[in-house]
RNA sequence: CGGGGCGUAGCACAGCCUGGUAGUGCGCUCGGUUCGGGACCGAGAGGUCGCAAGUUCAAAUCUUGCCGCCCCGACCA
């Protein structure tokens, strides 16, 4: 492709309104361009990197046996309250009526569909297992679109489905498209972790995240030497076993606290650390009131919190209900006194002379202690932090920031039973298919490679994903010795099935290779009268920006020797 | 949805406090000189100053309301 024939409006200046790296960078390369908060257009360049990201993609799922299919990007809300997941879906859905009052939902994701879908075409067991996939945009109505194309409201997402007759074909279906994911991640040029997750509102009962590493990632991720790897969601944490220091020095001691109802009003008032501070919430669990004590500078994990407890479902109380628990309006809670059963941090096991609601309107207690109240059960009920003892036991917990490229799930009969996808099994009995499922997001690994493929001049797209294989530049468009050579080797290169971006505009020599860094095409072919005088042209790598002069009749070889590079897959 | 910031030419920004002919750099067009890492000279084009109402003889500038965008947080399949 020719430059003066297609649309890369490269830019000088970072826009303001870019932060990441490869929001900034997309931009100035004339990848995308934004239409409204989270909205984006891909050019040219832009959406020929999509289009390699979805080829690969493609590529590995029908190599594992999963058939591509495309569902509609408008489900009827009937659908979505069949599952039951028209409520959970809240604010994110976008939805709207159509002429005749029937409501719409924009697809934010496809097992309802998929599931109708196979359903009504899949009746006997002779007919599995299945895998079908998708790739489509999907539609969410995000609260806070972000880092460009990292958070939108309108994404590509490549979306595969698995149907099985038990457990065991299912297990099988989830660790293929782990293997095909490693492939796919791999060959896009990705660094990526897998990361045992939470499945959310996805239901089911086993998810794992492919997660890159991303300043601008929104996801964070519990490390330790020892090799644990888990979402902060899921994140476990040692038991410090600590033990208390010494005699308790005072006395329990209740304190006026008018209006000061959080952790930081009284740290800041009284000069108190919250870390020497306990924070009591209070939360329904299977319709019963319950306490969770954390010292103040955690934050209650309430999936942590509902396994300790045991309980099927749990919320946090309402204003009324906090009342009715403790006597005290919302923000003077305590341990100390209350009927209703507490469960505590490990973290408060160690703390001496704490401070605590007192149960009362404006007042706290001082020199709380373990002695002062009775505890249900201790244990790690809050989210881990930098700094924890692993859960192995020894070494500590990192965390880190990280962006989900990725996401695969066992999900059971949540929907084949709600929806009904059900078959007849060799028995003749009528039962659900267990289903898995599986999504990449498209557009994110676009942002990911630019977050790990860049340095101060621009991109550095790997070989997998790269828009062009190569990019000729011409030194000097006006010496028709450089744009005759540089034509011919374009034809030829071209006719041999590569993909070439040819520079032909009359530029500068300066302004083309610093577009040419920018755009980061791995291979630049510059060619200049200089060299073309020994009837050689320069080839140098995006990647390390190593140069090496090259026979012009002999460059065709020199990409077939990269095309059998490792790299390349 | 809560907190903060910003909206002036394609991009980045000044002007606003203290009201009075809308500016700078880059980019763009034309002519010329140049041509191996973001050239130079000359001539140009391009703006309802986010929108609306108000104050005023007069509003980019002051007041109010709204809209949009970015960042932090909440949320997140």
């Amino acid at each position: 492709m020719r430059w003066s024939q297609t649309l890369i409006p490269t830019l000088r200046q970072d826009p303001k309104d870019a932060e990441a790296a490869s929001h900034k960078l997309a931009l100035r390369a004339g990848l995308i361009r934004q239409l409204s908060s989270g909205v984006y257009s891909y050019l040219p360049l832009g959406f020929r990197v999509l289009q390699k990201i979805i080829g690969i993609i493609r590529d590995e799922m029908n190599r594992s046996g999963a058939v591509e299919v495309l569902m509609p990007a408008l489900h009827p809300a009937e659908l979505w309250k069949k599952s039951g997941r028209y409520e959970t879906l809240g604010e994110d859905k976008i939805a709207f009526k159509n002429r005749a009052g029937h409501e719409f939902v924009l697809g934010p994701t496809h097992e309802e569909v998929i599931t109708e879908l196979v359903g009504g075409s899949v009746k006997s067991f002779r007919d599995l297992p299945l895998t079908l996939y998708q790739i489509q945009t999907k539609f969410r109505d995000e609260a806070r679109p972000r880092f460009g194309v990292i958070r939108t409201k309108e994404f590509i997402m490549k979306d595969a489905y698995s149907f099985d007759r038990d457990e065991k074909g299912l297990d099988a279906n989830y660790h293929k498209m782990s293997e095909v994911y490693q492939r796919i991640f791999s060959r896009c040029g990705l660094t990526y972790k897998i990361v045992n997750a939470d499945p959310g509102m996805m239901g089911g009962k086993m998810s794992q995240e492919f997660m890159v590493e991303c300043p601008y990632g929104e996801d964070r991720v519990a490390t330790s030497e020892g090799g644990y790897l888990a979402s902060l969601d899921i994140a476990q944490r040692g038991n410090p076993q600590k033990v208390l220091a010494g005699t308790l020095s005072e006395k329990l001691e209740i304190f006026d606290t008018p209006n000061l109802r959080t952790i930081e009003e009284i740290s800041h008032k009284f000069k108190i650390k919250p870390a020497s501070m306990a924070k009591t919430l209070i939360y329904i669990a299977d319709g019963k009131a319950v306490a969770a004590v954390i010292s103040g500078d955690s934050e209650v994990n309430e999936g942590k919190l509902r396994k300790l407890i045991g309980a099927e479902s749990m919320r946090q109380a309402e204003s009324k209900e906090i009342q009715e628990a403790t006597g005290a309006p919302v923000g003077f809670a305590g341990p100390v006194g209350l009927k209703i059963p507490v469960y505590a941090d490990w973290d408060i096991e160690g703390m001496v002379d704490f401070v605590t609601g007192a149960n009362q309107k404006d007042k706290h207690l001082k020199n709380v202690n373990l002695s002062d109240f009775q505890a249900a059960a201790f244990g790690d009920i809050r989210y881990v932090k930098e700094g924890d003892l692993a859960p192995e036991g020894k070494g500590q917990l990192r965390l880190t920031t990280t962006m989900e490229i990725g996401h695969i799930f066992k999900l059971g009969t949540r929907y084949s039973k709600s929806v009904g996808a059900e078959f007849l099994d060799e028995k003749g009995e009528r039962v659900p298919a267990i289903m898995g499922c599986y999504g990449i997001g498209v557009n994110r690994i676009l942002a990911a490679a630019i977050e790990e493929h860049h340095d101060e001049k621009g991109i550095q797209w790997p070989q997998g994903i790269a828009p062009f294989e190569a990019e000729i530049v011409t030194v000097n468009q006006a010496d028709s010795g450089t744009v005759q050579a540089a034509d011919r080797l374009y034809q030829e290169l071209s006719k041999a099935g590569m993909e070439v971006l040819f520079d032909d505009r009359d530029e500068r020599a300066g302004v083309k290779f610093n577009d040419a860094d920018l755009i980061g095409i791995p291979v630049q072919i510059v060619v200049g009268e200089r060299n073309l005088k020994e009837g050689k042209v320069e080839i140098k790598r995006r990647g390390t920006g190593s140069v090496e002069k090259v026979d012009l009749v002999a460059v065709k070889g020199f990409f077939s020797a990269i095309a059998e590079a490792p790299t390349r897959k």
